[in-house]
DNA sequence: TCATACGCTACCGTTTCCGTAGCGCACTAG
DNA sequence: CTAGTGCGCTACGGAAACGGTAGCGTATGA
């Protein structure tokens, strides 16, 4: 026996924590638009350092939600199922943002 | 002139910002379940170091998700409109967990 | 062969995060 | 009035993550 040690975290706590990292939720936002290559991912992502692009796309294709195609980086179908709930979001976003800014 | 300088960028992509910080996402998650200490979201949150909650607590409130009442923090209107997407995520993230491990 | 563009790594200074200790305050029991 | 407890929160130092830049190795096309 090899010691049970931790119990496994809850998926969503799992999501919660990979998502929760500088960058993370905006290349799913940008990989929305269609597969985009490192160079042209990393101007839409104001620029953002290489070695932190990679190694969050290194952590978004374990999670399973990104994938690299002949057309650079894609969305996979999680991928895209979880970013369809940001486009939703999208619209929340700006609901939210009158309410904020008119009070 | 002080100078234009910067666009203002999209209720979206200040949104994703906001949440794409460690425990942002998780502390809205935990919030969920009702209003809680400063202590007592701090374990729920595996222990994360005060300084770091307090900080965040302070955006996430700026950011009119979070408030301080006489039962501690809690979610605002929004922030609850918001959380209620995270639960819908939380059946998702299930789903996606077993084709992951399946896999 | 030269130029260009690509994905990506290396380096290093700065920022953020974490772990811990502990302050100041309120409340409660003795 | 102490002494104890729990609270929100700050301080601080070491560790890890991030950011900016340079550039390597490869491919492609002129």
């Amino acid at each position: 026996m090899p010691k049970p040690k931790s119990k496994k975290p809850r998926p969503i706590i799992v999501l919660l924590d990979g998502l929760g990292r500088r960058w993370s939720l905006r290349i799913i936002w940008e990989l929305l638009d269609g597969p985009a290559t490192f160079r042209s991912l990393r101007k839409a992502c104001d620029g953002v350092s290489p070695s932190v692009l990679n190694t969050r796309l290194g952590e978004l294709r374990k999670l399973g939600l990104v994938e690299k195609t002949d057309d650079g980086y894609a969305l996979t179908k999680d991928g895209e199922s979880l970013g369809s709930r940001l486009v939703k979001l999208d619209r929340w976003a700006q609901r939210w943002d009158k309410r904020r800014r008119g009070k």
